[in-house]
DNA sequence: GTCTATACCCCGATAGAC
DNA sequence: GTCTATCGGGGTATAGAC
C-alpha cells in the first residue's frame, strides 16, 4: 500500500523522533476512541500535538500507519495483560482466567477498546484471525476442555462472545460485564463444551 | 444528522423513483461487498448505474442514507429467513433452528455478509444492539435453555459466535461452518449454558 | 420530477522552500 | 525538520435545464 516509514520500528531513530511518535500514538488514540476513524483526521491530529498536517506525515508515513501503530501499541498492552493472568493460572483455570482478564481489561480501559474497534472496522492488517482464536484454543485444548477438533470452533465462539459482552457494556453501562465474564466463565468449565 | 429523503420508503415514489432506488441499492450492496465501504464512492457507484454523481445524491439524499438503506435491505432477507426456520420449528428446536437458519444463510451469502458488516462497522444507525439479541433471548427463554437473569448474556454470547463463525467461513473457505453451527447447536441444547 | 453543471470544503498525500 | 502550497478525490449543496 504505502511507502515504508522512515522509523517503524518504535526501538527507532532519535530521542526526539520516538518522543514525537509517542506523542502522536498518544492524541490518535485518544481522538479515535472519543471521535472514530473519520473524526480522527490528520488535521485535527495535528491540531492537538501542535504541528502541522505535514509534518505528522513526515514523522509517520501516512494516516494508515498511524492507524496502525496507536493499534498495535493498545493490543500489546491488553495482550501482555491476559498474558499474564493466564501464566498465573492453573491450566485448569487458565480459559477462565482468560476470560476474565480480557472482559475486565477491556471493561476497564473503554477508551483502548474502542481505538481496538475502529482500527479493525477500518482496514488494520488483519493478522489471519488465526492470531486471535489459537492462543485460545491452545488454552482450551491443555485444560481438556475441548478436544483438537472443536477447539477451533469453541475457541472463536468464546472469542466472539467476549466482543459481544464487552460492546453490551459499552452501550449499557448498566450491564454487568464481569457477571456476565463469570457466566460466560461457568459454561467454559461445564459439560457442555466437549463430546462424552 | 441529513434532509429527509424524499421517497425514504421503499413503497413512496414514482415507478422510475422506485425502480432507480432498488437499482442503485443493488449496486451499491455489490460495490459494498466486494470492494468496501470507502470502495464504494458515489462517483463509482453513479459510474456502475449510469447516472451522474449528483443525479444519485437526488434519489438517495446522501451516501449514509443510501449505506441505510442497502443495509436494512439486505438485514430484511436475513431476518425474514430466520423467522421462517425459527417459526417452522418446535420450541424445543428453535435455538438451534436459529443458529443453524443464521450461519446458514448467511454462508451461502457472502455479499449480504460483508455488506452488513461493512454497513455496521461504518456508522449505521445501531437499533440499541437489543434488536438483535432480545428475540433470541426470548427463543431461548422458551426453550427453556437459560433463565431470564441469564438469557441476555447466554443470546450475547451465542449473537457473538455466529459472528465470529460466519466471519471465519469469510477468511478461511476451509472452514466448514455447518458443522461449527452444529457443535454450537449442541452446546445451546447441553447442560453447560443454565444452572441447577 | 429528473437530471446536469458547478462550486464548496475537507480529506490524505506530495513537492519544494526555508 | 518543519512549513506552505498544491493536488486529486471524496461528500454535499444549489441553480437551473428539460
Amino acid at each position: 500500500m504505502a511507502k515504508e516509514v522512515p522509523g517503524a520500528a518504535s526501538s527507532a531513530g532519535t530521542f526526539t523522533e520516538r518522543a514525537r511518535r509517542a506523542q502522536l500514538i498518544a492524541v490518535t488514540t485518544e481522538l479515535v476512541a472519543d471521535e472514530g476513524y473519520q473524526g480522527a483526521s490528520l488535521s485535527r491530529i495535528a491540531e492537538r500535538a501542535e504541528l502541522s498536517k505535514a509534518a505528522v506525515l513526515y514523522h509517520v508515513g501516512s494516516k494508515d500507519a498511524l492507524i496502525q501503530a496507536a493499534y498495535a501499541h493498545t493490543l500489546t498492552a491488553l495482550t501482555s495483560d491476559v498474558a499474564r493472568a493466564v501464566q498465573a493460572a492453573a491450566p485448569a483455570e487458565a480459559p477462565a482466567a482468560y476470560i476474565r482478564a480480557m472482559i475486565g481489561h477491556l471493561g476497564e480501559h473503554p477508551r483502548h477498546t474502542r481505538m481496538l474497534i475502529e482500527a479493525l472496522s477500518h482496514g488494520v492488517e488483519e493478522h489471519a484471525s488465526a492470531e486471535r482464536w489459537q492462543p485460545l484454543a491452545e488454552i482450551l485444548e491443555a485444560a481438556g476442555v475441548a478436544g483438537a477438533g472443536e477447539s477451533r470452533t469453541v475457541a472463536l465462539v468464546i472469542g466472539g462472545g467476549i466482543d459481544a459482552i464487552v460492546r453490551e457494556g459499552l452501550e449499557d453501562p448498566d450491564y454487568d460485564t464481569a457477571a456476565a465474564a463469570e457466566q460466560l466463565a461457568a459454561l467454559t468449565a461445564g459439560s457442555g463444551w466437549v463430546r462424552r
